[in-house]
DNA sequence: CTTGACACAGAACAAGCGTTCGGGTATCAT
DNA sequence: ATGATACCCGAACGCTTGTTCTGTGTCAAG
């Protein structure tokens, strides 16, 4: 008998809210008014509109002032549902990433959002290549010296987007199964083979036949070194 | 006879009123209204506001919406003055760092901040060790391979405190008039000598004499690489 | 002393805006 | 049919807010 005409839940209408909410709060810095609202989102009355918004409130997705204009706030619980376009970026640190360790499995498309906020990295976006909208980014924490010719240290970063592909002078990170190794190196396609070059230039590639299986994990978009103790000894 | 009764350009109620801005968009997500900056800065008429507020738009602080309630949008200009306390710093490039070329001098106290946003980097602060404040960080962006035995790259940002002096096993800059150097290595004071340390476990540590010049110009805070180019070749 | 820029107060007006209320129309379970 | 529920409109009310106008006192230059 408890059955619903519609979603019951959250419906487009509000998606289109909390959408419009957080445009516009990222174009003008401030809130839009309820009249506003109701032009983008084709609600006509503006008493639709507040009737929307207190049901988001009650959701739990935004906040609001009494009698204050433009009294509305955003929640954090809005970025489950809309993707967030500050100039902040949270990273999460999926894992370590060693030479004796495979990586961690991805499934694309589904974003790990971690709900512990102490395995994440924030990152500025300005920080990235202006084309990077960051869905999917992922960090990997380099354990052990196994890294150190792509001039990657113990206990540094590694930002990286997923990908099972590249091109060629990209940094991967790759899984080789024939060494039972993970490692970051430059790639390179040719003729009849993958050319892995470490970083450093006073090293030498590595050359995987094309066929030998060699996984590619993901493209390194970024490395982060935290100084925070010194070194000992 | 060009002389003007107070300081002509910005004043304290000038600064009284970017900082509120500031502040109650922080805390509030939205600009406050014209009456809100009377009550904050002690102006009990609404024109006056309003006279302020013309006047810090045409000095370039922030942006007005003509008969929008609160249609305040602050400037990135503010940040020249203000000190945003949000989750971001924004750490100056002060320029490149390369072997033969001389560290910046840095005059202490001094804030670098730079009118040319491109020259900057900015940096999530929970990133940075707790305790450090960030307030007088800067950035080298270094050129060539020189420092490839810190296992930094051509192109990494380097984030320094400054800094005269070191502790045992701090990764600080140097400049070493006797080679006519700058590099990067973790300091260590020994008997008669000063040990620096490559990062890079494989290479050789330098020792320096004690009666030998070394300046130290800051300790590494952070070293950011940004892949955004494939590598040629 | 006069003039004029400058910093401010106060009041009044109009537009912006949130709130509320009465009414309307579907859809679905009873 | 009937009522409940969800969704929606329009209008009116009153507070909020930006704008504008008049006026006052101060201080430095002419």
């Amino acid at each position: 008998m408890m059955m619903v005409r519609k979603s019951k839940g959250i419906t487009e209408k509000h998606i289109k809210v909390l959408e419009f909410l957080t445009d516009y709060q990222n174009k003008y810095g401030r809130p839009p008014s309820i009249r506003e609202i109701g032009e983008k989102v084709k609600i006509s009355s503006t008493s639709v509109v507040n009737y929307y918004l207190d049901q988001l409130e009650k959701m739990g997705y935004l906040e609001r002032d009494d009698r204050v204009s433009r009294g509305v706030r955003l929640t954090d619980k809005v970025s489950e549902i809309i993707q967030i376009t500050t100039d902040m970026l949270r990273v999460p640190i999926l894992g370590p990433i060693a030479a004796g360790i495979p990586l961690p499995e991805l499934q694309p498309g589904v974003s790990y959002v971690t709900d512990n906020e102490a395995h994440a990295v924030d990152i500025a976006r300005s920080l990235l290549p202006s084309k990077e909208k960051g869905e999917n980014l992922f960090a990997l924490e380099v354990k052990g010296d196994s890294m150190i010719d792509a001039m990657i240290n113990d206990g540094d970063i590694v930002v990286m987007k997923p990908a099972t592909e590249a091109r060629n002078g990209e940094m991967v990170a790759v899984w080789l199964p024939r060494d039972n190794e993970a490692t970051l190196k430059y790639f390179f396609k040719e003729k009849d083979r993958y050319r892995l070059q470490p970083a450093n230039p006073t090293m030498k590639p590595i050359f995987i036949k094309k066929t030998d299986p060699l996984e590619i994990k993901g493209k390194v978009v970024m490395v982060i070194r935290k100084m925070e103790k010194p070194l000992a000894v």
